[in-house]
DNA sequence: TCTGGGGTCCTTAGCCCT
DNA sequence: TCTGAGGGCTAAGGACCC
């Protein structure tokens, strides 16, 4: 391990929470907790005066609104996410480039290959002046943890949370571990922690004592090692700026549990073609096509399939994913299903011809695919009629309307319904509207035909309520306005 | 009214080949 | 021809992370 304390781990505080606080000044100092809003959504990130209530990551959103009846709920806004996420890491390039992303509101960098810092002082002067220029530019705190390693840098900015700086001097690491719970230690989850717990191990110093031999032998070769040179306070990962994504998925979680076989056929269907969409928008092709399926009671499996070449072809994936199906005894129903494809290669247009010349691919077949499927498939549910159990309506839940066309329109506003009679608008909670009088702002609820807005922008006072009907024309969904910067002139708060 | 979504990595087991 | 070891690949599941 280094000498000088010079890897800096970056953690923005309670990030997508924080973010909704400052683009949303009537959200300052109130409990903000953002994630999915349906009957199974679960929190994503809940503000620090939401956590004095209890409210956690993770927490099944329902129990959190018991814990935190007052507190404001969102769905979360990726894309401002984003593009507050891009100007923190710009901010993180030019202290090194070796930057290494973990997520939209975390990162390592490595400042010593900068040339920002070689020692403890000007490690931590450097991280001092980050704080400042995020907080300048985004009007955000993060915390900063500074140390020989990264696992060390990570628990320094965990203990400096929120909003600190904390540095650990070369020497101190053992002494500093020591009394801390294994959990602090990355890759100890709750099973690992259980299994621990359970031979009488709960500190990272118990850890320690126990031994390189002894943690082998308790959780395998890789994870033991591991484990115990962690515990010593010892790793030489160096900070990778490039990672290559190795798989391609999406997934959903429906709010009914989905009990039609031929609805869950065309949901895996739509879920390849968005995989699909996914893979080619990453550049990427892949070989092995993977269906996972969560089962009423939570017992989730997966099936594999590997092709002969790398593709990129949605009726390939589509077929390969319908194939998997098959194998698949869904009795019972299933609350999730996924898609995804691993193997990754670059795409490239050899790939693609290669590959229809290998699956025979014939676009002929992803028009008419249907009828493979279908011909054999018609388990009870008539063509046209509505499926068995309710299960139409499960995703799209409030649309009430055409409970019964196949591939539904999934839980997104705006999901493609086709040429029906306008579908009724959806406001979702905290996202970003614009009124032709009144200017930008932000859905606080709707039901029975109505929407509640509030008017205000990052910057401005908190802003005042107004109520209009949900196909008020003058009311549209617009994008995120920037936190930091040019606000709009038009929008009237008063 | 339990438990999201998008990932990574590891382990185990079976199969094939040398 | 049989047997065993070991490597590579595939499939499935599990743990973990944010």
């Amino acid at each position: 391990m280094r000498a000088a304390p010079t890897i800096l781990h970056l953690d923005m505080d309670a990030f997508y929470a924080s973010v909704e606080q400052a683009s949303k000044p009537s959200l300052l100092g109130k409990a903000v907790i953002v994630g999915g809003l349906g009957p199974r959504g679960v929190v994503a990130t809940a503000s620090y005066e939401a956590r004095r209530f209890g409210v956690h990551s993770a927490m099944p959103m329902a129990q959190a609104r018991r814990l935190c009846p007052n507190g404001a709920c969102l769905i979360p806004r990726f894309s401002l996410y984003r593009d507050v996420s891009d100007i923190v890491m710009a901010l993180l390039r030019e202290l090194s480039p070796l930057v290494e992303p973990l997520s939209l509101d975390e990162a390592f960098v490595d400042l010593e290959a900068g040339g920002t810092a070689f020692d403890s002082e000007a490690a931590r002067a450097t991280g001092e002046r980050l704080r400042a220029d995020i907080r300048a530019a985004t009007g955000l705190s993060g915390s900063v943890g500074l140390a020989g390693s990264k696992m060390l840098a990570k628990v320094a900015s965990e203990e400096a949370k929120p909003a600190g700086l904390l540095l650990i001097e070369p020497g101190t690491e053992r002494e500093l571990l020591a009394p801390m719970s294994v959990r602090t230690l990355p890759g100890v989850g709750p099973a690992t922690g259980e299994h621990l717990r359970r031979a009488g191990i709960t500190t990272v110093g118990e850890l320690a004592e126990a031994g390189e031999d002894e943690l082998v032998r308790m959780l395998g070769r890789s994870h033991g090692v591991g484990l115990y040179r962690m515990a010593l306070g010892l790793d030489d990962r160096p900070v990778v700026a490039e990672r290559d994504a190795k798989s391609v998925s999406v997934e959903d979680t429906f709010d009914v549990d989905l009990h039609d076989r031929v609805r869950i056929r065309g949901e895996v269907q739509r879920l390849a073609d968005r995989c699909v969409q996914r893979l080619r928008g990453s550049g990427h092709s892949g070989r092995t096509i993977v269906l996972k399926v969560r089962r009423y009671d939570f017992s989730t499996l997966t099936r594999s399939e590997t092709l002969r070449g790398p593709t990129d072809d949605p009726a390939v994936v589509r077929e390969a994913a319908a194939r998997l199906l098959e194998g698949v005894d869904t009795t019972g129903g299933v609350r999730l299903l996924g898609v995804g494809v691993t193997g990754l290669a670059d795409y490239t247009q050899e790939d693609l011809f290669a590959q229809s010349l290998a699956a025979g691919t014939l676009a002929a077949e992803a028009d008419g695919e249907g009828g493979d499927g279908g011909g054999h498939g018609s388990e009870g549910a008539e063509p046209g009629g509505p499926p068995g159990e309710g299960g139409a309506a499960a995703v799209g839940v409030q649309a009430p309307t055409a409970p019964d066309q196949a591939p539904g329109p999934e839980g997104q506003p705006g999901a493609p319904g086709g040429a029906e009679p306008a579908p009724e608008r959806r406001w979702p909670p905290g996202s970003d509207v614009r009124h032709a009088l009144y200017g930008p702002g932000w859905v606080q609820g709707s039901g029975v035909g109505r929407v509640t807005v509030r008017f205000e922008q990052p910057g401005s006072p908190p802003g005042r309520v107004r109520t209009f009907r949900v196909d008020d024309p003058d009311l549209e969904p617009s994008d995120p306005l920037p936190l930091v910067g040019d606000a709009e002139p038009d929008g009237q708060t008063a």
